[in-house]
DNA sequence: TTGATACATCAAGCGAAATTGATGCAATAG
DNA sequence: CTATTGCATCAATTTCGCTTGATGTATCAA
């Protein structure tokens, strides 16, 4: 089993921001993040309207963020925190970056 | 001096969030984060046109990535890294949250 | 088989954000 | 002073993503 911690390329980790970045996206990853949840347990949680919430559900997953297992007539999803700290590393290692641009203009 | 690493709720992520993930802003974000460049080098660099770049250096200014400074005639635009740092520290908050939902349908 | 439930998908409408080109303003050079 | 450079801002347009309501499909119950 791989245990590789794979670097997000720009592409991906933009996915990831624009993907987390919606009002309605963020309150659909916090729910998951307490657990595994069925899309009718979501629309009642978050009182939304079916195919609205399948939307969003689609560009999460389409993101890598989210995972799905259908059971009879339900689908579950469930979060994929992998997702969550290669960006988390991602944001590290922009953060890290060498300076080596100098301004000309001194303070 | 406070040394206290506020998190940030929400919408303070959200427009972090948003401000990253346009691939124009992007750019911008990773070529400030060599250090810090005036509007006409970004121009160049980035080969934009230069209300573009003034746009986006706004959003990402209002979102709290950048800071500036005039020298003379130069504006000069910086990455805030306390600010990603911020954003790196909520993406763990939000990892870790404390699974307490169970799912009705057992795999 | 028939009906109901759970979910996905689609097309149309709408609003927010990005692009473009023009204009405005401040700082310096000449 | 005037001209030029560096940058911000504005209005008009385009582009894009979200919402809505309808329809499609699979699963299960009766």
């Amino acid at each position: 089993m791989s245990a590789v911690q794979t670097s997000l390329d720009s592409a991906a980790a933009r996915s990831l921001l624009k993907a987390i970045a919606d009002p309605l996206r963020l309150r659909v990853i916090e729910s998951l993040a307490r657990g595994e949840r069925c899309v009718c347990d979501l629309t009642d949680d978050l009182d939304l309207a079916q195919s609205k919430l399948s939307f969003h559900l689609k560009v999460l997953k389409e993101a890598g963020l989210l995972a799905d297992r259908q059971c009879g007539r339900w689908v579950y999803y469930r979060l994929q925190p992998e997702r969550l700290a290669a960006l988390q590393t991602w944001l590290g290692d922009l953060i890290e970056r060498p300076q080596d641009q100098t301004s000309r203009c001194e303070p």
